[in-house]
DNA sequence: TGCTTATATGGGTGCATGCGCATATAGTCA
DNA sequence: TGACTATATGCGCATGCACCCATATAAGCA
């Protein structure tokens, strides 16, 4: 399994990607069409700097695309694929809270569009 | 955005669980069937104390199933989903890889047999 | 009971990484 | 040029986690 393990190193990376919340906020701020890092900062509540930083990574892993526009940066999701990705996960955990808790509902709404693809 | 934070953290935590190589490989291990925790650490190389804390936390996070047999405990893919969800990013990476390398050809290997669901 | 095999776990270490503060870089406008 | 806005980065800290060694638990068998 030796020659795989390059494999399995890319993998995980891209995996982890995504194993952050901060980063799922961003790609939650975002799946609906680009936007600028002040309005993903407003978005998400973080900090500039903490944002600046997991934007700079999404971008160097691919998941991200960006372009300058005058003094701003708009970033967009650079690959659709994720976010189907993201709404697997979504309803596979939502499936397996219990239906009572509110929490449940939440996991529905999350990347709500999905399907149309603004990116 | 504060009311999703708990969603967040869920689904960064679903996916941590597969942003580590040896949980990687445990997968491949087992996405054809089911196999004992020895048969594990045969295959992926680890060591056994590792594979089990691996094989624990993955179990804990609802990706493996396990029952005893015995003196073993044996260990399968809970929800068949997930190997698709492998094999997409598997799919993504191969895409973005410069075709001359053989790499390439080493993503298209893995986890082979996720239209079985053995588990 | 004692011995062997199979699996899990406590303790400790080292590395990776998320975060904030301060500052640097890049662009716009006067 | 200088002042201002927008974004990125160097540095340090603290936490998390993957790993190993040794040991504990559990089952089978004599």
């Amino acid at each position: 399994m030796d020659e795989l393990d390059p494999v399995f190193d890319a993998v995980a990376a891209y995996f982890s990607v995504l194993s952050e919340p901060t980063r799922l906020k961003i790609m939650h701020a975002v799946c609906n069409g680009e936007k600028t890092v002040s309005q993903i900062v407003a978005d998400t509540g973080a900090t500039q700097t903490n944002i600046s930083r997991h934007l700079g990574l999404m971008h160097r892993h691919g998941v991200l695309a960006r372009r300058r526009e005058g003094n701003q940066i708009i970033y967009r999701v650079a690959d659709p694929t994720m976010i189907d990705l993201c709404r697997s996960v979504c309803n596979r955990i939502a499936s397996t809270i219990d239906e009572r808790r509110p929490l449940r509902r939440q996991f529905l709404k999350l990347l709500p569009a999905a399907k149309r693809r603004a990116a």
